[in-house]
DNA sequence: CTATCAAATGCAATCGATTGCATGGTATTC
DNA sequence: GAATACCATGCAATCGATTGCATTTGATAG
């Protein structure tokens, strides 16, 4: 904190001006004098000079922080949001802090608790996955600090947000599926009440149904998180049942992996016995044998986006709130078969 | 910023006192009535009375801010580093500020200049991979500032660090695949003014050399970064030479992946022709085929220790600087073969 | 020589909270 | 009844910078 910091007080009192003077100078206000402007100015320079940003933002009654909530820092997933969301605020005058709420209610409270001690320009938040009443963040709200929502909906609540078409990247996986032959395609999920979760399995669904098959409730199995390990279990149990699936529609990347293992492990062959399609693009997914098949997402330009949107509702508070949704991308790999066109059903 | 923020001067007015009452209250000034305390306590409570953080950081001329600059965060071992850091925050009064230098000593000068304009509690870093000359560090810490290096050492720099024992982890990984029977081990790393790489580099030498194997210069290939495309051409040009190796030492998992892939792809037998031996452990590393064996650091310690000095540095300066280094763990899977015994010798 | 005006600069309040010192009031004591 | 003491509270400065309004200074015009 630089103990001998140099102030606007020492500056003045070095010239043997006002500190008014010196702000005023150091402003190019135009009521001073060219030659006294320039005197300040060249002594601020020399003894570096640097504006005390605290006593800035009490005046302002605002600093020049946003806070971004995030369920866990350990994904490709939010490490990418988080370059996004950096590489816009670097040309700004303002930064981010970073919170984790480790997926849980409790601590995301415990946050935004936290924050309401602090003087925020605004939050970003993607709640977390047991988030499922909102008050918290309304609360944020009714103390006039813009907030956005990004990559998960908090239904009912009326805030910015920036989402995926989770629906479209699910039913699209799916469909492809069904097109290179699979039949009986299992899905596995988290908890319900996730929109990415809830989406994503809609659009499973709905790809089943409008390919004309049944949605059997046994294929569709619940994680308990989003972790490599957190798939074992519940993957073998569908793999050691009456209801042995040919492909695999996963809510990620890592229980992807995770089935692609558990499966191998069965003996299963993948993509000939059965075909596995994840959710995310992690950029070691293509390095697994055989390299992953997934849904790509615009992370990077989400996080930008969120932010800049965030950016521009703290200068000047607009009234409609922004509902922004990226597409994502089926991006073939070596876990799931080729599409089967007329030629090869004749072979 | 909650425009209509509930401040001392309110609940001085409501109840017709001063400030100074107020504040006194608030802190159980022994000086005050039992009485008028507990008048101040109850408004305060039902106002939801906040004090301004910002108010106070200009009276006490530090914030609770600790910036944390980090080469990247996409990888496992920053974002886990931050998730140590985060653990021990939580419980403090202080927030981190993350910014990221993306590998870049000019990015990182600028960040370094953007939080001289900030005043911060203190400063964490993991240095770029670019940064050789150490002056920016020293300007922050002659300005007051509290420093702790950590993951990458800073040679001649006086300040807290908390690093790893790169050297013997290299060693160790290397020592090992001499003893499954290899002799031709080709090391793959990146800058070697970055001292993890140059000690890594060091220990495999000299594991080399105390088996009595040659170090053959064109068996240590550099890339131009740590992720997996960075490796792909070096490796293929490696792979194609006349120096085939037997063994892989990579001074990252992601780059050991690339070194698998390549030479899968180029019908090399991994382990049997190749063994390959990575440094992280990242999560996923065991889900590849072969799984990779890695040396394994501890990365969430060291975030937790890094910050756990900057916080008590921050509470009373210490006159000593501490060096901590933390052990590394060698993770034996399938990239690598066992450990020939006598027995296997003969048979 | 003085009145008037404009240009240049200073004064002081402000943001919210803290804290040394001063002061008001009440009680105790002689 | 007056002096002393002490308890409870208020005043005002402080942190650094900004800014509306007041004031100074100098110049010009009458």
């Amino acid at each position: 904190m630089g103990k001998n910091r140099v102030t606007i007080k020492d500056l003045a009192k070095e010239l043997n001006v006002s500190t008014s003077t010196v702000s005023r100078a150091l402003h190019d206000h135009p009521a001073l004098r060219k030659e006294t402007k320039e005197r300040v100015k060249v002594l601020a320079k020399k003894w570096n000079y640097q504006p005390n940003t605290l006593a800035l933002d009490l005046l302002r009654q605002s600093s020049k922080i946003i806070a971004v909530i995030l369920p866990e820092i350990n994904s490709h997933f939010f490490s990418s949001t988080v370059m996004g969301i950096q590489d816009i605020m670097v040309s700004t005058e303002f930064n981010i802090m970073i919170f984790i709420s480790n997926e849980s209610y409790d601590e995301e409270t415990r946050i935004i608790e936290k924050l309401a001690k602090i003087q925020l320009a605004g939050v970003l938040v993607a709640p977390s996955s047991e988030t499922k009443n909102f008050d918290h963040f309304r609360t944020l709200q009714g103390n006039g600090i813009p907030l956005v929502i990004f990559d998960r909906d908090c239904e009912g609540l009326k805030a910015h947000k920036v989402l995926v078409d989770d629906y479209k990247g699910a039913f699209e996986a799916v469909d492809y599926l069904i097109k290179t032959g699979c039949e009986r395609i299992a899905h596995i999920t988290g908890f319900y009440h996730l929109s990415t979760n809830s989406n994503r399995l809609q659009g499973y669904i709905d790809a089943l149904k409008k390919n004309g098959l049944p949605v059997i409730k046994d294929m569709i199995i619940q994680t308990e998180g989003f972790n490599h390990e957190d798939g074992i279990v519940p993957i073998e149990t569908l793999l050691n049942s009456k209801n042995i699936p040919d492909a695999i529609f996963a809510v990620n990347d890592r229980l992807a992996v995770s089935a692609i293992r558990t499966a191998k492990k069965l003996n299963f062959k993948i993509p000939d016995d059965i075909s596995v399609i994840g959710f995310d693009d992690e950029p070691h997914s293509s390095y697994f044998t055989p390299p992953l098949s997934t849904v790509w997402q615009p992370v990077y330009s989400m996080g930008m986006l969120s932010v800049k949107i965030l950016l521009q509702e703290i200068k000047e508070e607009s009234t409609e709130f922004r509902n922004e949704i990226f597409k994502t991308e089926l991006v073939i790999r070596g876990t799931s078969r080729k599409i089967k066109t007329k030629k090869d059903f004749h072979k």
